[in-house]
DNA sequence: CTATAGGTACGATGTACGTCATACCTAATG
DNA sequence: CATTAGGTATGACGTACATCGTACCTATAG
């Protein structure tokens, strides 16, 4: 496998994750990602989220920098997943508040 | 003592809880309130920020619009306190999380 | 080589937020 | 009543953020 990309080896700040995660859209994106199987892997034109993708970019850049996911780069595109590890290390619980808490009402 | 004034009663919303608590001055005052006793009362000044009169006003209404704190009239001032059954109701290891994370750099 | 698909980079724009100064309100103190 | 202390309301200002369009890059498909 591709090694993992760890990008910006932020060691998950308490003010970054919540800022991170204050958008709907981002918190839908590690909510469905924490729901998935396992090392779920998914692209982020996956997701369908009525935005652009200048706008995905950003916010996937935005949960990348706060330490919340790595993204893989598969050449053709690139894939992110959940660092459960490292959140469950340093944020017990929250992954569970996050799938817990939201079904969302609607992007839209 | 003067019945609890909850102002705006909102049922604890992810989203506002979130970007409240993306603000470390608000998180300090819940880590604050968390590690305090049981039902502490503390006046907004009690806290000594470095911020205006103004500032401090308005990042108490954000907690307690994000329903995570309610003010108790007492004429004379207003007492904040933390909403402990609520959010750990709805938000189980929301303020354990908070209260292990940071012992606050320097809010400067 | 020419699409085409998935992402990124670079402005640009409008809105929200943190901050402040100032003015005002209420209650206790003199 | 005047003063003082703790808060609130209003308006202003600068910055950050969400969003977009457009251009560009990389890899697969033809």
């Amino acid at each position: 496998m591709p090694d993992t990309d760890n990008a910006s080896e932020t060691p998950l700040e308490l003010g970054s994750v919540l800022s991170a995660l204050a958008d709907p859209l981002r918190r839908q994106v590690i909510r469905e990602l924490a729901q998935a199987p396992a090392e779920t892997e998914r692209t982020c034109a996956s997701f369908g989220f009525p935005v652009s993708k200048a706008t995905l970019t950003h916010h996937f850049r935005v949960l990348r920098e706060a330490g919340l996911i790595s993204q893989v780069d598969r050449g053709n595109s690139r894939a992110a997943c959940l660092r459960r590890e490292e959140i469950e290390g340093s944020l017990p619980g929250l992954l569970a508040l996050l799938v817990s808490e939201k079904p969302v009402p609607a992007v839209e």
